[in-house]
DNA sequence: CAGTATCCATCCAGATACTG
DNA sequence: CAGTATCTGGATGGATACTG
């Protein structure tokens, strides 16, 4: 029976799947593996200040779970100030290609995307 | 200057992508639309069936979210009790593989996040 | 069958203020 | 410099009951 077999995305949905895709779809994650993939190394101020829109808060939060699932690694220089390097691990770049696939699609398709939401509420409207 | 550079993403960030990593993100979406690509067509019945743990409300709207970005298809046949069929779109398949990309990297990398994530926690009550 | 409508607990993100 | 602590409004998801 075909819907027993297709339980088994339910299976994978709660276990792995979802698990990781919590991250990606966080508001700041993609952005932040996006960043240090291409400039390599930064500081927590640089990715502050480039990032420009996200909280001092949101930043650490964003940047400690990467950190916990072994994504980014975070070097700190015993200095005064503090100095706090952080950097894709290999675990971490081994996410790129498919994270760009993702982005690319999106650049690609939201076109179409935002047409069809505006037609789908006229649609709505007239009603 | 390399970080005024990397602003561009913040920009892609807001516009299209976020928008379309919305939906990834969402806890119900790329369940519906991997097991629609599967499965090809079903009612909303068979789908909530399927995936078991989601509420109707939750369906509902993860359907009429997906039907107006255009991903998913919507046909209702004039019946009582009425019959109402979901399918992919072709803008809807074209995000398939883009997403078992993900899926796939997810399946292959768990181990290694949990493991990362044990270590980390552990690390913290050492504390 | 395929939804709506309502209420409710929880999580999340942001703002603000403070610190080793 | 690189954070932490606290508070708050709003969005998210779920449970339940009802309906064309």
């Amino acid at each position: 029976m075909i819907k027993e077999n297709l339980k088994k995305y339910v299976v994978l949905e709660d276990c792995p799947v979802r698990n990781v895709l919590d991250r990606v779809g966080d508001k700041w994650s993609i952005l932040v593996i996006t960043i240090l993939g291409e400039a390599g190394t930064l500081r927590f101020n640089e990715l502050n200040a480039i990032i420009g829109t996200i909280s001092q808060k949101m930043l650490t939060v964003t940047l400690k779970t990467l950190e916990a699932d072994g994504l980014i690694s975070r070097k700190i220089y015993p200095q005064v100030p503090p100095r706090v390097e952080y950097t894709l691990t290999p675990l971490g770049e081994s996410l790129l290609p498919a994270m760009s696939l993702l982005v690319d699609w999106a650049l690609e398709n939201m076109p179409a995307i935002k047409a069809s939401r505006e037609k789908y509420s006229n649609q709505k409207e007239l009603v």
